[in-house]
DNA sequence: AACACTGACCTATCGCCGATAGGTCTGTCA
DNA sequence: TGACAGACCTATCGGCGATAGGTCAGTGTT
């Protein structure tokens, strides 16, 4: 067989714990996800762990890309609008939507909030991926000015973390992200001429 | 004596070993300041910080307050333009200023990233003097909409995080700062007719 | 079928962390 | 001058991530 009976119960252990990691972040934040909490989630010992992740960052390395992968999937389920402008707006209210749906989910992939954490490059890659996406949008709608992209990126994930630091589950801030859309990327084609 | 020479003396040992913490949260983050490695900069034992402080998020609460009083007094000492519109322009830029000049400042000020702590009301009363002075700005430069404050303030520091997340020290995005308050503003002034 | 091996766990323990208990000494104040 | 409280100390607790080293069952080979 190519892919042994070990490794494939391995994979699925792995998978099993990342999801179990998650559950507990959600319930008590990704920060005081403890690996002695953890293992007992999964009926371990915590060094058990050891044998699946060399370390609590390699923990969240796999939550990190496993997050990421979720976005990419969130990301490539939207059938875009064929207007441009709407199908930016419609891809960054998705993006927003996954932001507040999950807050340890958003800590781990877009603050920095663990101490000593860094994505690998594979994990990282995934994450590069998505925000390509997201790019290609704002192409197509014409935002194309490196220095528009980083204003529209770092405004939508400005109201994001505020109506998460704020208000979670609200839509203070959020309800203005369309109007912010469009506002920018006028400004973006305005500057085009 | 209306206060006793105790008192000043604690006082005086409160700060310096707020002003110790803050040393070496800039030195190591926020998140790893220890109360070991606290103590002993200051000469003392571990324990003994609790005759000072009931707890590491009572001494991050003296922190958060310090802080705010610092960006309360950076923001007091900034003589403003006549224009209202180069006023609130030369304010946020102060206030980016601000945040970028200490990461572990402004992780402790503007982030939320110690799990567990919530400012004391005292506290949390400087931080919101400090908003008041930002928003009196807006106000004066005709942005007086709620949402659009918001939106402001979201933007700015969107800007913010995204400099200090990405490139620290650097301007990629600090450098659209002056622009795109032009861009809400303006805006913001178009709808309010 | 017998055997060696390795994956998948275990217990014990380390050093670091925040926090508590309880002791000692010294400077202050009635 | 004596009582007291402020300002420290040591010892210790439980929880954390990490390491060392042991056990045993299922796998793959001869």
């Amino acid at each position: 067989m190519v892919v042994s009976k070990v490794a494939q119960r391995r994979e699925a252990k792995v998978a099993s714990i990342v999801e179990a990691a998650w559950s507990l972040a959600r319930e008590h934040g990704i920060q005081l996800v403890s690996l002695r909490h953890l293992a007992k989630e999964v009926g371990m010992q915590q060094p058990s762990l050891y044998a699946y992740f060399d370390s609590k960052n390699a923990l969240y390395d796999a939550m990190f890309a496993d997050g990421n992968r979720q976005l990419l999937e969130t990301l490539d389920s939207i059938d875009l609008p064929a207007d441009p402008r709407v199908a930016l707006k419609t891809y960054l209210g998705a993006f927003a939507d996954f932001a507040v749906a999950d807050p340890a989910r958003n800590s781990l992939l877009f603050r920095r909030v663990v101490p000593g954490f860094e994505p690998s490059a594979e994990a990282y890659a995934v994450a590069r991926e998505a925000l390509a996406r997201l790019v290609s949008v704002m192409y197509a709608a014409g935002v194309t000015d490196h220095g528009d992209i980083d204003c529209l990126v770092a405004m939508t994930a400005g109201l994001i973390e505020a109506q998460l630091s704020n208000e979670p589950g609200g839509d203070r801030w959020l309800r203005h992200l369309n109007r912010m859309t469009d506002v920018l990327a006028d400004n973006a084609l305005e500057r085009r001429l």
